[in-house]
DNA sequence: AAATTTGATTTCACGATATGAAATGATATA
DNA sequence: TATATCATTTCATATCGTGAAATCAAATTT
């Protein structure tokens, strides 16, 4: 890993770092030759690096990777653990109703659809992993303004003024709430044509274990093919992958 | 957290990680202030930890910690997983056997008694946390000699000389190795003695979906009281909690 | 549209700070 | 005991990170 970045330290402080991810154990000699670094030098990293909790020393004076790194990934540890679980229940969700499962994730006033088990029918919806569509057009992100709380809500409305993509979007306040808050008890949210024309879609969040929201789940078909009856398909799978998340 | 080790740009950086893992997300500014930061100075780091994957910028250029940063916590967070699913299973297996049920790590050439379930008779065997016994005096470092090889195990011998504790420690390398090798095959180890005098245990291995070794399991009784069925119990236990270890 | 504000980013001269050679300590090995 | 090996500390030096200020980019107001 020769990145370099703009500030030397931490490039080489990264260096260590990974060059103790890949032996588990190591002393300071076998680190300062794994990075090229003067021991001395890698001393005093290890030193800073060790007043953090970020490595610890062994009985034996050798040098690990401590427990105080963890407090960074339980968050992104979190979403790749639920990708991975989410993967093949999406991709039998998919093969049950024959249409395309896509896991989504907010970030910010849109949702970010992150993964998707696509449908094998000629006629498909299928959206680009890592494309974005505003919260109050697409089903999940309703569900999650819901959760947010009806001050929330509103906050969102009159900060973008929910503009118009068809004819159905809601680009009333009220009418979002409504539809987001009623859609939040129900336990699903439905999408009729309000982000594209001929598009409907289903959809449930995936919470953790207390209760705070860590994606959506949504099934999008052509409109007159959607069957109300895969909510509880969706709500199985997620509550199965709520489950299953620490 | 003031903490204040040798390095500056890291004291720093950690300050600037810990302030966005405590909010999720935020701005420059933000950032700035929670860590008392120059905007500049704190631009300079995050575009220094960006560089690596330890955090990202989302779509509105709010800052987000990184998937960057799970390679190092993947092993500790194990560890502390493991802990977690081990104590009530441990606690069970205590019950049931009355003794003192052992979960215990390996580092360098000795084991590492890292969680316990006491037993509640007056007459117990009772390790403290944190204590620490050469490989080949307790029944779990035996079974990780096993695992780790013939060559290892001699190389282990020859490092160590194999100091005896007790009238029954194993001190000959080839009489270790032919233990050893024959208990990893029948998957649980004993410990009759060679310790302490008067103290036997049973354990076996725990391992993660790959078969790595993670941890030994060993239930320690006063020799007279020691049962060979826990064996069975113990190896349940095991398999048990590596099946629940991704 | 133009003007104003706010925040992000870049620049740059300065001096604090990380550097690494060498000395010292601590342990293992012969 | 002597010798070697590795970890740690010291310290003079120049490098490297710093932060004030300038610039750029957007959003907001007039």
């Amino acid at each position: 890993m020769n990145d370099t970045s703009s500030i030397q330290v931490i490039d080489r402080m990264v260096a260590v770092l990974d060059a103790l991810a890949s032996v588990d154990k190591a002393s300071l000699k076998q680190l300062a030759g794994m990075t090229g670094l003067h021991p001395s030098t890698a001393h005093r990293i290890l030193a800073a690096v060790a007043a953090h909790g970020w490595v610890v020393r062994s009985a034996d004076g050798g040098y690990q990777l401590g427990s105080g790194l963890s407090r960074y990934a339980r968050r992104t540890d979190q979403q790749d653990r639920l990708r991975q679980l989410a993967l093949p229940l999406m991709a039998a969700l998919r093969d049950q109703t024959g249409e395309t499962v896509n896991l989504v994730m907010r970030d910010g006033d849109e949702v970010v659809y992150t993964e998707r088990a696509v449908s094998r029918q000629m006629m498909r919806v299928e959206q680009m992993i890592g494309s974005r569509a505003p919260l109050h057009v697409t089903a999940v992100g309703k569900l999650m303004l819901a959760d947010a709380g009806r001050e929330a809500c509103m906050a969102y409305a009159e900060r973008t003024g929910l503009p118009g993509f068809t004819v159905h979007t809601l680009t009333s306040p009220t009418l979002l709430w409504q539809d987001a808050s009623r859609a939040l008890v129900r336990g699903y949210a439905f999408d009729n044509e309000e982000a594209e024309s001929g598009i409907g879609c289903i959809a449930v969040l995936v919470r953790d274990s207390e209760g705070r929201v860590l994606a959506g789940l949504s099934i999008s078909a052509p409109r007159e093919r959607r069957r109300d009856e895969w909510a509880g398909n969706l709500l199985e799978v997620a509550g199965r992958l709520s489950g299953q998340m620490g």
